[in-house]
DNA sequence: AAATTTCGTCATAATTTTGTCACAATAATT
DNA sequence: AATTATTGTGACAAAATTATGACGAAATTT
């Protein structure tokens, strides 16, 4: 499955890596940068579907560089800057950044604005028409079909199905599968989970035992 | 269904593919030439129904490849000059210039004279005739007929319709659909969408429920 | 400029989704 | 076999999302 490019661009190397740790765990496909010039290189050559940019850096700040990628993209961009000053954030608006982050900052707080943007500005995955058994998924249409009947499926529902799809024949603990399909700022009971996946193994018919209990540590969802 | 091809030719790449990225985003298929012997290239051997043109430019300037276009096409060309002198205008529309753009300009500016260039010349996507049902859309005639019946639909309702057809069983979000039917730089309510979608719907009459809700996301028209 | 149509927003209704809980069922352990 | 831990499931109410009618402003036509 095709996965999301994010571009960090940090002068910073520790922030960097962390920052960078922290989205590979999100399923991101990362590309690092420590300053401006090297942001726009890779920018030329990569298909960057997002970038995340630090303000304070050597050679070129961030607004230049926003400015220089603005030329020609409409790639979402947010901003990391230590300064909160608000005319900051209205030179940061001008030059078409669609958000910001005030350091210092959570990685939670960072990957929820990450998720947010990428939501709002509708990067999403390529469609894709999978087959297990007599469930059809077609990730463009978002439909799924199970025996050839039009099957309904939550939001929920089909975001959790998705991450069992993309994570096939893994054992994916009700953590995991919490932070992925619900987001990593959710505080609810792990047991929300296993509804979900009785309302899932119910509506994927026949093929719902694909869905395996791992006693102890959550789902697998078997191909 | 048939996108409108339009031509930019532009010796400055970053202005170039900034003009690119929007008429993408409006939704046309670009095609691109740095100078004008490529232009005259692309414009035998692709079907071309616009022309966008920058008059500065090495080699043969817009003028005289415009010239050159003229012998064989009536293809609407809009030109780009940075200087604006009056002189400059008239020699441009003894040339068939058919519109005039003077830098700088905004994109959103060069958007609508294309639009409206379009319009005035009638390229509109090729005179189709598509059966849903008891839904007939004649594109060439911009006419619907639900059940035989002819059926006004307002300029959105058509718009919105047509963006549904040309991506038939695909789930578009709001923003989508904002994006294309309204316009990049249109900055209202998700929900207007909503609206929309209900008239079209009513308008529709049986064939309404092809325009499916997916919830969480937006709506998907099947076939 | 009057009339008509279109369009966006809002309030409210209708519908769907979702999380939790209680209890049943099942598996693991003693 | 009994006990304990873990998972399955139906029910339910709260929350979220979408549908719809109404209304006035804006645009278009007459």
């Amino acid at each position: 499955m095709y996965q999301i490019n994010i571009l960090i661009v940090e002068d910073e190397e520790k922030l960097r890596k962390l920052i960078k740790k922290y989205l590979f765990l999100e399923g991101f496909h990362v590309h690092e940068a420590s300053n401006g010039i090297e942001a726009l290189k890779i920018f030329d050559t990569e298909t960057i579907d997002l970038v995340v940019m630090d303000v304070m850096m050597p050679f070129k700040n961030g607004y230049e560089v926003s400015k220089e990628i603005r030329k020609t993209s409409q790639v979402p961009i947010i901003m990391l800057t230590a300064r909160s000053a608000e005319d900051d954030k209205l030179q940061g608006f001008d030059v078409g950044i669609d958000d910001y982050v005030t350091k210092p900052f959570s990685t939670r707080e960072l990957m929820a604005r990450i998720k947010a943007l990428l939501k709002r500005t509708n990067v999403t995955s390529t469609n894709e028409k999978m087959q297990f058994g007599v469930l059809s998924i077609d990730t463009g249409a978002r439909r799924i079909l199970v025996d050839g009947e039009d099957m309904t499926f939550s939001p929920k529902e089909y975001d959790c199905l998705m991450y069992f799809v993309d994570n096939a024949n893994q054992a994916l603990s009700r953590e995991q599968i919490l932070n992925r399909v619900w987001g990593f700022d959710y505080f609810g009971d792990d047991r929300t989970v296993d509804t979900v996946i009785k309302r899932l193994r119910k509506k994927m018919g026949i093929e719902g035992d694909r869905i395996q209990t791992v006693r102890g540590v959550g789902y697998r969802f078997e191909v």
